[in-house]
RNA sequence: GCUGGUGUGGCUCAACGGUAGAGCAGCUGAUUUGUAAUCAGCAGGUUGGGGGUUCGAUUCCCUCCACCAGCUCCA
C-alpha cells in the first residue's frame, strides 16, 4: 500500500489499516506477556480486536500499558514482510511458539490453502493479509475495552480475553470518533427513557419493563397506527391467550425445539406454558372452521404479548427483554400466492420504516441445525423468499443457519445510536405448522389441501421499536408520537387565565398539552420544558395575551416567533395528521 | 449463561476501617418574573440483599441479586 496517502473512505484501506493495528496490538501484548497465546485479530466495522488467552486478567490500567507498548512498536517502524510456509512447517513454526490456537487454525485450513505469515520485527503472525508496509504508518489508535469472547464463537469452548481498539490516520479523526461515540451515548434509550419517564425497569422484574404514562402514549399511538395500517391492507385482528396447555406446544414443536426459552406453570394438575410465540394460538383460530381457496389470503393479525426466557447477560433496556408484544400476523395462502404476499409484506415494512427515516438492511436466514421438516421443504421455502426478494430487486445478505426452527426468514435490521443493529421486522415462511396442526382448505378441485403460511412482524416488538425510535429521534419524537406535544409557559401568574383558555382549545383539538403556570421565572420553566423534550414550547405574557397570540419555539427547528393561537393549533393538528418527522 | 467491571437518598455524584456529604428534584416560605437554573429554610439514606473478618464495615472477604461492556443467543 502506498505510503503517501491513505484513502480512509475506501473500506479495504480502512480494514487493512486497522488490521495492521491489530498486529501491533498483538506484538505489544506478546512483549509484555510472552506467555500470552494469540487467537484471532481482525479489523471490524469501527476498529479492530485481538482475542488472547492468558492467565493475567487485563484491567483498564493494562490497556494504557499496552497502548504505550504499541507506540514503541509504531516508533520502531518495522516493515511488515509476508512469507509462506508449507503446511507441516507452518504447524511446526506455530507449535514451537506454543501458539495452540494458531495451530488449530492452520489445521482447519483447506488442503490446498496457501499458508501465509506476516513478520514485523521479531513478531510473526499467521495471516492472510493484506497489511500496511510498516508499523510506523499507523498514526492514531486507542484501545477501547476488554471483554470476554468465546474461542471460535462457541459457548462450549475456552473464554478468551478480547481487546477492542480503533485506529485512524490522524489524531483529529480519532478524537472526532470518540466525541461522536460520547454524543451517541447521550441518545441511549435507557437514559432518555428515564429522563422522559417513558418506562422503568426494577430489580423485581429483570427484563420485564414497566410502561409509565408517557411511554403508554407512545405505545398506544403506535398501536393505533398499526391497527389502521393493517385494516387498510386487508388484515383482521385476533387476540389469543398468554397461557396454553402442554399438548399444544408439543403439537407446534416448541416443546422439542424451544423449551429452554419458555416459562411453565401448572393449572390443577396439568402442565401449561406461557406463550413464547403467537403462532400456535393462531393455528387454533384457523383450524376451527373449514376454509375455501376463495378465502385466501387470510391475514390474521395479533398484538400478542409473549414471554421468553432470555439469558440474564443478554438483557438490554427495551431492546432485549423477557416479555414483549409482537405486532404479529399469520397469513394463510395458496402456494402460488407466496411471492406476492411476501413482496406485499416487504413493501409494508419498507413503507413503515421509511416513514420514520430509518436505514435498515435485510438478511435471509436459512435452515438452522435444530429444526423440523425435510430438506426439500426448506429448499422450497428458501427459494420462495429469495425469488420474492429478487423480483423486487432489494439487496439482502445471507445469514446461514439462523432461521426459525420451522422455516427460513427475511430479517430486517435497524441500527441503534452506537451502530449496533437489532432485528425488528421479520417475514418467516412456514411449511411446518400447517402440517403439524393438520390445517386444510378446500381447493377448486373440491379436495382438501394444505395451506402455506407466513409469520411476520413489522415493528418486531413494540418494546424494541420504541427503543429504536427513542435513539433515532434522541427523544424528540415526531409530533404524532410525542407524549407532550405542547407546553404553555406563563411569564407571570396573571396570564394564567389566557393560558388555560388556549390549553382548553388545544385539548379540544386533540392535542396533548401541558400548562406551566407556576410562579417561576420564564427561563427556568423554559429550561425544564426543553429537558422534557416537549415538541413545542409556547411563552405567554403581556404581548401574547393582548394580541391573542403565542410565542412558539419548536424543539426541532428552534424559534418560530409569534403566531395566532388558532393558526398554531391548526398547524399542529395538520402535523399530527400527516405524521411528519 | 460466560468473561470483566459496577452497585451510596428520586436523579447525578463525593467520602471513609471509627456508625455518610453535595448539587439537582421534592416540600415550606418569600419573590410576580420575557426565552436554558431567584433566594432562604426543611425533609430525605439500616451505603443492592445475606453471611463472615474486626472492638468497630458503608469501606476488607465470601455469596446471592441487579446493572454495564462484550461473547453466546435473539424480536
Amino acid at each position: 500500500m502506498a505510503k503517501e496517502k491513505i484513502n480512509f473512505e475506501d473500506e479495504q484501506v480502512r480494514l487493512t489499516y486497522r488490521h495492521t493495528a491489530s498486529h501491533i496490538l498483538a506484538q505489544a501484548v506478546k512483549n509484555l506477556w510472552p506467555d500470552a497465546k494469540l487467537a484471532i485479530g481482525p479489523a471490524i466495522d469501527n476498529g479492530f480486536y485481538y482475542d488472547i488467552d492468558m492467565e493475567h486478567k487485563l484491567s483498564d490500567q493494562d490497556l494504557l500499558k499496552i497502548q504505550k507498548e504499541m507506540k514503541k512498536v509504531v516508533q520502531a517502524n518495522h516493515k511488515l514482510e509476508r512469507f509462506e510456509l508449507p503446511r507441516e512447517e507452518a504447524i511446526k513454526f506455530m507449535a514451537e511458539r506454543n501458539e495452540d490456537y494458531k495451530v488449530e487454525l492452520i489445521n482447519d485450513l483447506p488442503e490446498d490453502a496457501i499458508i501465509s505469515f506476516y513478520k514485523q520485527g521479531d513478531f510473526v503472525d499467521l495471516c492472510a493479509g493484506p497489511h500496511m508496509e510498516s508499523t510506523g504508518q499507523i498514526k492514531a489508535f486507542k484501545l477501547m475495552s476488554v471483554a470476554g469472547a468465546y474461542w471460535r464463537g462457541d459457548s462450549d469452548r475456552q473464554m478468551l480475553q478480547r481487546i477492542y481498539g480503533t485506529a485512524f490516520p490522524t489524531q483529529e479523526e480519532l478524537d472526532a470518533y470518540i466525541t461522536r461515540l460520547e454524543e451517541a451515548k447521550k441518545r441511549d434509550h435507557r437514559k432518555i427513557g428515564k429522563e422522559m419517564d417513558l418506562f422503568a425497569l426494577f430489580d423485581e422484574g429483570p427484563g420485564f419493563p414497566f410502561f409509565m404514562p408517557k411511554g403508554m402514549i407512545l405505545r398506544n399511538e403506535l398501536e393505533n397506527f398499526w391497527r389502521e395500517e393493517h385494516r387498510r391492507r386487508g388484515y383482521v385482528e385476533i387476540k389469543t391467550p398468554l397461557i396454553l396447555n402442554e399438548q399444544l406446544w408439543r403439537t407446534s414443536g416448541h416443546w422439542d425445539h424451544y423449551k429452554d426459552n419458555m416459562y411453565f406453570t401448572k393449572i390443577d394438575d396439568a402442565d401449561f406454558a406461557v406463550k413464547p410465540m403467537n403462532c400456535p394460538g393462531s393455528m387454533l383460530c384457523y383450524g376451527r372452521k373449514m376454509w375455501s381457496y376463495r378465502d385466501f389470503p387470510i391475514r390474521m393479525g395479533e398484538l400478542g404479548q409473549v414471554h421468553r426466557h432470555e439469558l440474564s447477560g443478554a438483557l438490554h433496556g427495551l431492546m432485549r427483554v423477557r416479555t414483549f408484544t409482537q405486532d404479529d400476523a399469520h397469513i394463510f395462502m395458496l402456494p402460488e400466492q407466496i411471492k406476492d404476499e411476501v413482496i406485499g409484506v416487504v413493501k409494508f415494512i419498507d413503507d413503515v420504516y421509511n416513514m420514520f427515516g430509518f436505514k435498515y438492511h435485510i438478511e435471509l436466514s436459512t435452515r438452522p441445525e435444530d429444526s423440523m421438516g425435510t430438506d426439500e421443504e426448506w429448499e422450497a421455502a428458501e427459494d420462495a423468499l429469495r425469488a420474492a426478494m429478487e423480483e423486487i430487486g432489494v439487496p439482502f445478505i445471507i445469514n446461514e443457519g439462523d432461521g426459525a426452527f420451522y422455516g427460513p426468514k427475511l430479517d430486517f435490521h435497524l441500527e441503534d445510536s452506537i451502530g449496533r443493529t437489532w432485528q425488528c421486522g421479520t417475514i418467516q415462511l412456514d411449511m411446518q405448522m400447517p402440517q403439524r396442526f393438520d390445517l386444510t382448505y378446500v381447493g377448486s378441485d373440491n379436495e382438501k389441501h394444505r395451506p402455506v403460511m407466513i409469520h411476520r412482524v413489522i415493528f418486531g416488538s413494540i418494546e424494541r421499536f420504541i427503543g429504536i425510535l427513542t435513539e433515532h429521534f434522541a427523544g424528540k419524537f415526531p409530533l404524532w408520537l410525542a407524549p407532550v406535544q405542547v407546553k404553555l409557559l406563563t411569564v407571570a401568574e396573571k396570564f394564567a387565565p389566557y393560558a388555560q383558555e388556549i390549553a382548553a382549545k388545544m385539548e379540544e383539538a386533540g392535542l396533548r398539552v401541558e400548562l406551566d403556570i407556576r410562579n417561576e421565572k420564564i427561563g427556568y420553566k423554559l429550561r425544564e420544558a426543553r429537558n422534557e423534550r416537549v415538541s413545542y414550547i409556547c411563552v405567554i405574557g403581556e404581548r401574547e395575551a393582548e394580541a391573542n397570540t403565542l410565542s412558539v419555539r419548536s424543539t426541532k427547528v428552534g424559534e418560530l416567533g409569534e403566531m395566532s393561537a388558532d393558526e398554531f393549533v391548526a398547524k399542529l393538528v395538520e402535523e399530527v395528521k400527516t405524521k411528519a418527522i
